[in-house]
DNA sequence: CAAGTGTACATTGTTGACAATCTGCAATTT
DNA sequence: AAATTGCAGATTGTCAACAATGTACACTTG
């Protein structure tokens, strides 16, 4: 439903997978995560799975220690959160900000295509799927600027912040923060893109 | 000279050697690295590399295409450098900062120390010690605030600006916005301790 | 009984062999 | 001559066996 199973390599199927454990928490922060098991489980040898535990380490979700194995993360502590969120916004604004007068109708049709998704996942109460989309939202966002590097910066981040997904009592709310940028780019208004963006990003 | 070889394991101390090479640009952005070279130049098979590798990545310092094996990366474009720097600054002032007042003095004594090998790498023109101090320097500050995670977030953003290290006409000046940062926290002064800081990332 | 020690067991680290993929160039086709 | 195909070599991907390390618990020792 997500997509088709687009991954070229193994190793990236395995890592997309286990990326959606951690997020949904089905993996909780400290879980150890046994090559064994998991080369047992996916049907290869543990070769693809340290290729995959490298893909997630990158990002954040696992952390490694030599000859202990690899567990998942801690969420960002307290204090580290509120910095988290201002390196994101930071990121993503100089994204919007940059592209604004060259985003395409095809790159509007995909995020309106999201933001239905978005809609959907918000009406059927569906956190795990909202905290997908929300992801694909912002990373075709930034990814529209077409810097691996930037890219590779911003994503650690922005999975920081999702591993807990839960500052909304309204789910809801994110459909609307979302249109609301949609909205303004829709309308050629980039202050105010800019802003809804910023509101979101908490 | 640098340090006793610390790194326990084979990966590491491998990672650190190819580390040291890339900021020295004896490997060049676009440089490809080939397996079995290495693991011939370093007299192990090809998976201990492959672990290093995923240091390297993790740090921004190597870039990996499926199939076609790992390049040294490009630097940040033009475009993105401020970015960079933007970012950088916010986790470093924001360490300095949250950890001013648990200052300890033997936390003094160690950056006192890394100083003055910057001082010794400035007088004797040493570029690629200069470059090694200075991330040691800063290295330092981050890992005082003891958040692995929060090392994890600021490594790769300052991988990124010293990969062209060249921003300074005389060198000595490195030295003197390192002194000064210094010279505030003895004496206590945190608003230009922080303001010396930000000077000094650019 | 508390603290330290030893020993299986579980798990990761390392290796070399083999498979799959990519690259460059030559031969073929249009 | 330009484009395509086919092949050989180089390189990464995957695997399974073995080595090294860490862990837990029973055992000794004071």
């Amino acid at each position: 439903m997500t997509a088709f199973e687009i991954y070229r390599t193994l190793p990236e199927q395995i890592a997309a997978r286990l990326q959606r454990e951690v997020l949904s928490s089905k993996l909780k922060p400290g879980d150890p995560l046994r090559e064994m098991d998991l080369s047992e489980r996916f049907g290869v040898s543990r070769g693809p799975i340290r290729e995959a535990f490298r893909q997630l380490t990158q990002q954040g979700l696992l952390v490694l220690e030599p000859n202990k194995g690899v567990r998942v993360a801690q969420n960002p502590s307290v204090e580290v959160r509120p910095l988290v969120v201002q390196l994101r916004r930071k990121i993503e604004t100089f994204v919007l900000d940059s592209i604004f007068d060259r985003i395409t109708a095809d790159d509007l049709a995909v995020w309106d295509n999201i933001l239905a998704d978005i809609k959907s996942a918000c009406e059927s109460n569906d956190v795990d799927a909202l905290t997908e989309h929300d992801l694909r939202f912002h990373r075709a966002i930034v990814q529209s600027y077409d810097d691996k590097d930037l890219f590779a910066l911003w994503q650690p981040i922005m999975m920081r912040m999702l591993m807990h997904y839960n500052r909304l009592d309204d789910i809801m709310e994110s459909y609307r923060e979302h249109k609301r940028i949609l909205d303004a780019i829709h309308s050629g208004q980039k202050e105010e893109a800019i802003r809804a963006l910023e509101a979101n990003i908490q």
